[in-house]
DNA sequence: TATTGTTATACTCTATAACTATA
DNA sequence: TATAGTTATAGAGTATAACAATA
């Protein structure tokens, strides 16, 4: 099954990368591998090169994006409050798999600058309706601009496989989540 | 473009799930979407669906993996030095898309749990050659072991397509990286 | 009792910058 | 001056557990 070393392309300068772990800070360094590095049976792995795409990814979003302000999980979550206002703080930690205590400090950050609205509910009164303000669409707006900068690359890249990748990727997450 | 809401499939229990991102604790909450949230642009995304895909396979890889000690990360430092023995810190770096600083404390806890030996090169005084130890080799197939069953989930998922599915993730993480 | 959200706490991962020791 | 690795520090992201308010 191994056909010998896979020998990964040396990466000149070695950019910024962008992943779907978090980096803490705005630029980084190293890409996805170095100087003739054999990755062994990682390489076949879809586990592992799953790890390494979401990685760049992310890092481009945020090296871009970054300067703007909001990160990826930001940005999905003000997407997601988008699409579904009034939408409740459990129901956001579920759409993005996130513990609701996880889920506080994303939306009173939010809050804090004035991109959405929490309105306490009339009928249940311990839930919190989640809504966008006008800057928050604004902000919104914007984000889905660089997001689909981003995403258009991402297109590129994959061209005519779309579909299928993007069911694909659909289906890890289903079966594995 | 975008063709009505899309919805997301109710999660039961809402198990753990597993990702690429890092999760500081065992278990976890949430996988991928909740109950009738609509996901509007995002779903259509690849950045997206790579995020909560990864999210996914690294949770799932913890979960079982998990209680046998090491995490996504460390397996895949622990598998690149049994690929390249004497590879040095900054190597390693390069190969897993991390700044030197944080494989310190990464390499210091293998060799803290005896997995691999780390002996200053001869030539050159400054450089660290890390090798696996015989309990690191045992180590790293088990190990093995654990990311390839991980891995047969996401070839049953994934198919025929795997091929063009590896070479779509390099080539996002070689473009964007 | 169960649920929604908050708080306190803790831990992982990561990077930048300054540093040591080499080269 | 430049490079390999370390340390100090800081910050993002996340979770668990205990809690308050409400149901």
């Amino acid at each position: 099954m191994n056909e010998g070393p896979v020998r990964v392309r040396v990466r000149q300068k070695v950019a910024s990368a962008q992943n779907g772990t978090r980096p803490a800070s705005p630029a980084s360094e190293a890409a996805a591998s170095p100087a003739g590095v054999d990755l062994g049976e990682l390489d076949g792995y879809i586990g592992f090169n799953l790890r390494i795409a979401q990685d760049a990814s992310f890092r481009s979003f945020t090296r871009e994006a970054g300067q703007q302000g909001l990160e990826p999980g930001q940005f999905a979550a003000l997407a997601i409050i988008g699409h579904n206002p009034g939408i409740g703080q459990g129901e956001l930690g579920q759409a993005i798999a996130r513990d609701k205590s996880s889920i506080t400090p994303v939306v009173q950050k939010l809050q804090r600058l004035g991109l959405i609205e929490r309105r306490q509910s009339e009928e249940d009164k311990r839930r919190i309706h989640l809504y966008l303000t006008g800057p928050g669409k604004e902000r919104l707006a914007q984000l889905s601009r660089h997001a689909e900068a981003h995403d258009r690359k991402l297109d590129e890249i994959v061209g005519d496989a779309k579909p299928k990748f993007l069911e694909l990727l659909k289906s890890i997450a289903d079966a594995l989540g």
